[in-house]
DNA sequence: TAGTTTGTTGCAAACGTTTGCGAAACGCTT
DNA sequence: AAGCGTTTCGCAAACGTTTGCAACAAACTA
């Protein structure tokens, strides 16, 4: 069966394409009659409107594309779940592709989304994402780009980040104030813009008030080995930068059979999935992706408006306690 | 910056729209030196060709919708990941869309589909589904449709499933196999379909030969509970039918400080992330929906080839040690 | 009666492509 | 010189909409 267009009901009917087109949107013009008589056949024949000609037709999509390296993450999932919501919300469809964290695909996505003429862009970069100049490609043609999570550290660009600084000091308030002596602390890839903020904002906080412990790990598996070799120093706090690590750190725990919080304490930053999975549950200071979605899509909504301010938005944190603490 | 169209680079080559459409697609009635001109115009001017008007005049779309209660949850996260992977691969998009468990939502989702012209949708659907007429109209419009995980009962459809069965079966044999004596068995909920069959299998496969207690749990927080009250009567093997419900039933483990596999031993049915997570790590039956996200878009790509057969698929399962049996 | 308003509808162009068909230009053969 | 085949290109319609404008009839005003 072919699909109902406008053509077919006004041949139906005897009147022009125009006719029903406005009938069908309650364009004042049109009587009452016709547009009963319209409305009428459009719903028996099932009509849909090709979005794809009103597309052409008026130049906009209602489409957003959301590139991001990979779907399959207790980070991004809900970021992505938060987006899909306010962009359903507000009549706006989700084109969502991974880059796998390959340059390639990332550019190869970019220019889909061009493609598609989508009316604005989310991304996370790749972990290999060196070249911007794509990026300007974007702003010349008017398609507003919000990056998140992962942004590009020098270039002017709205950008919506979680509040690493913060939750990091959270953190670390939380255990001065809790009196401990000694803490194992471990954050990701030192390289990475997360690391050095998460690290700078906790050891500033600390400042040697207590004795600390600073580990790397690039995966959970690290994580666990890193942690299973510095337990031996008697740390009496685990702080762990992000779940990846939590993850890690709590098995080399479970492994040693410690028990939670008589013999260690663990505290972590998380956006508070991971956490709810133990028990006694970890304490942590939160980074919701989830807040930060809504964020990222406020900030879409600025650019769609005609906000030429360029803007960096971060989200707010706050302690979560589990009673790992 | 207006974006550049056919139209542009044939007015500033001062040929025709038809000579650059062809020239761009290496078209063998093109000349090599025209060929030149045109591409190298088209580069420098950024040519990207407008999806949508391709979309019109040729009447493809290259387009699957996938519709899911939600993004974010270990099982459909990496199930989408999948079919996302094989779409770009094969020169598809992927629209995304989560109903939230609402028919209302799922049923504008669909519309959205149809109108985006969609060449394709895969659907898990929601929990209050009933009607299934909209996809009698899909039918109608012969836009294939894939369901996966949770699909109807009784219509006749194309569908994908995990090996439900297979995979409870697996996991009572390994239970057997090991000499368990008492095996408490934590099952969903009991009007799912999903529930009735591992049910069954496990049932079947276990055979009396040793004492079951089965408990049905709705949540993570209900399986807590429930393994809670459940321990007292010592089983030496706990059963989970899902990740959900080994999380819960994970945290009451630890809130005993059972020691596995010495105190209690655990085997669940998972995609494998949870499993992962403790040490030792969970022993499962997997049913991975990775592997269900190639199967859908195997069966999908066979409805685009013209294949009117209607099939129901069904992963393989394998059981996955890791040291709590 | 003529002119003006009001209500209802249709015409036609435009959005950016693709593609069947025809046509010009050229070289080659007799 | 005439015929023919090739190569290279352009015309124009079509896909399904939206929308400014004109057109027409009916009703009202002066």
């Amino acid at each position: 069966m072919t699909n109902t267009t406008l053509k077919k009901i006004s041949g139906l009917l005897g009147i022009s394409i125009s006719t029903v087109s406005r009938a069908l949107k309650d364009h004042p013009d049109i009587s009452e009659k016709t547009k009963l008589r319209v409305k009428e056949l459009a719903n028996t024949l099932d009509y849909e409107p090709n979005a794809n000609a009103i597309n052409l037709r008026t130049s906009k999509s209602n489409l957003f594309g959301l590139i991001v390296p990979t779907v399959s993450n207790f980070f991004y999932d809900s970021f992505i779940a938060s987006v899909e919501e306010e962009s359903r919300r507000n009549n706006y469809s989700l084109m969502i592709l991974q880059s796998g964290d390959n340059a390639a695909i990332e550019l190869e996505n970019l220019r889909l989304c061009r493609q598609s003429r989508v009316s604005g862009v989310f991304i996370c970069l790749s972990a290999e994402t060196i070249n911007m100049d794509v990026f300007i490609k974007f702003k010349e043609h008017n398609i507003p780009v919000i990056f998140f999570d992962k942004v590009p550290e020098h270039t002017d660009c709205n950008r919506v980040c979680v509040a690493d600084a913060l939750s990091a000091t959270i953190a670390a308030n939380a255990i001065l104030q809790k009196n401990k002596k000694k803490v194992l602390a471990i954050f990701g890839n030192p390289n990475l813009l997360i690391t050095k903020k998460r690290l700078h904002a906790f050891e500033k906080t600390i400042d040697e008030k207590i004795e600390i412990i600073i580990e790397y790990a690039n995966t959970s598996a690290e994580a666990m080995e890193i942690t299973t070799k510095a337990l031996q120093q008697k740390p009496d706090t685990v702080f762990c930068m992000s779940d990846e690590i939590l993850m890690g750190a709590m098995k080399a725990i479970q492994k040693f059979q410690l028990k939670i919080p008589d013999d260690i304490t663990v505290i972590g930053i998380s956006n508070g999935f991971i956490p709810k999975l133990y028990h006694p549950e970890i304490t942590y200071a939160e980074t919701s992706s989830y807040k930060l979605g809504k964020l990222a899509f406020a900030s879409m909504m600025a650019c769609m408006a005609g906000s030429t301010f360029i803007q960096e938005l971060t989200t707010e944190s706050l302690l979560v306690e589990g009673g790992s603490l």
